[in-house]
DNA sequence: CCAAAAGTGTTCCAAGTACACCCATGA
DNA sequence: TCATGGGTGTACTTGGAACACTTTTGG
């Protein structure tokens, strides 16, 4: 360790828990890592934040360099929690990684950049614990839960499809991130009746197998009153 | 900035929003600095995280150096955020604080030690926002929001009273924390009926100024269903 | 006796659940 | 026409809010 001044020196970086829908499976984003330590093994996003630089800032920047995606894609960027155990980086500096989470439509596929070695995304329900660096997986898990938890007391849903979108499709996003099944006819009424979450889009109806859908846009509610409850 | 190979360093502390119940008014744990910067301004107690040191561990000495409370009375701290904006501290090295909460039932009077020159009490409706060093208005907030949170979905209340305390005991929490009051018969009902959550204790009786109030202990259970509601 | 706090009963209403049933389309 | 998913109606149940009322103490 060396010391500037009295105080123990500490890396910073930002981990990212990124998540999206991919053909109804609920998606995280990760990287291949290139570099050592855990070389070619699936890791979060992430890294050191910079000099001057907020938190915030650094979060969306390593989003942008690790897997090319546009960091104007991913508004919302909502800050988890910081992990800091001693030895949960094998390198000799003490690593203190702040993570963040978001939920994104319609992601594109990422491409790598700087150290990793692919980009990609992975259903959540592939991962075994063991296949992530250092301490991810419990990031990872700390994230699913949060992502979960907002779903029921906030408007988060419709930053998982596109600008207008289908009862429908907004239900197959709280069955993919809950992993349950949810009553299509409560559904509806619950969210078309809560004050200010969807707005009806004029006139327009999409096709499927079935009856056509209407149409809806996100309306400007964060926080649904009631929630919607998980079983 | 000083580097040690190729990334900047920083400096992380552990900041603490201690609570507890000082003649039914909600007081946060302050310190009066007896150290630049902010030097005679009220702070949050907190300090920087040693070398090879957890970052929860940390908070816990912290807390007995710079107020002498003894961590064993304080289980259960919870992290809140970690604030690291540039600047947010005037020193020159960049400072990344990790704040935690916690509910604490009885809490003897701090005695200063360490950088603080005297710690105390405060109610926190005493406080107006300026008072507080660094942006510790901000983290006081944030931690009040959590506090108030928690009492609605977890059993967190029991932490503010002693071992064994009354219904009405328990109300005063709720009031004290939320800021409203609450209808008792409908909050007896309540929490009595929520499993796990109140042990009779076996015919004992408190005496004040009316009928004498059965006395309980806190249950096993941590979180509620259905959680308590605020207005 | 009265005041005050503990605790119960009861009524009303908001909201979740389950499920029957109708609607509008494609094949 | 039938199958499929969209959407409405409705009956049941759970739990919160309001408040009347009874119980048990101190003064």
């Amino acid at each position: 360790m060396v010391y500037r001044s009295e105080f123990p020196v500490f890396a910073v970086t930002a981990d990212l828990v990124i998540l999206t829908l991919r053909e109804q499976q609920l998606c995280v984003l990760l990287v291949r890592r290139g570099v050592e330590p855990y070389a070619g093994m699936l890791a979060l996003p992430g890294g050191f934040v910079h000099e001057n630089e907020d938190l915030v800032d650094a979060a969306y920047r390593e989003l942008a360099e690790e897997t090319g995606i546009d960091p104007a894609l991913v508004t919302g960027l909502e800050q988890l929690q910081t992990y800091g155990t001693p030895g949960r980086d094998p390198r000799p500096e003490r690593v203190v990684s702040v993570a963040w989470v978001m939920l994104g439509a319609n992601l594109p596929d990422p491409v790598a950049g700087s150290d990793a070695a692919e980009a990609l995304w992975v259903p959540v329900t592939d991962l075994c614990e063991q296949e992530l660096a250092f301490d991810h997986a419990r990031i990872l898990n700390d994230g699913l839960e949060r992502a979960r938890s907002g779903l029921e007391h906030s408007a988060l849903a419709t930053a998982f499809v596109g600008p207008e979108f289908t009862v429908s499709e907004l239900r197959g996003v709280y069955e993919a991130v809950w992993g349950e099944r949810l009553d299509p006819a409560n559904f509806q009424r619950k969210v078309t009746g809560t004050k200010d979450f969807l707005i009806p889009v004029k006139g327009q109806l999409s096709l499927g197998r079935g009856r056509p859908a209407r149409v809806y846009r996100a309306g400007p509610a964060t926080v649904l009153h009631p929630p919607l409850r998980r079983a």
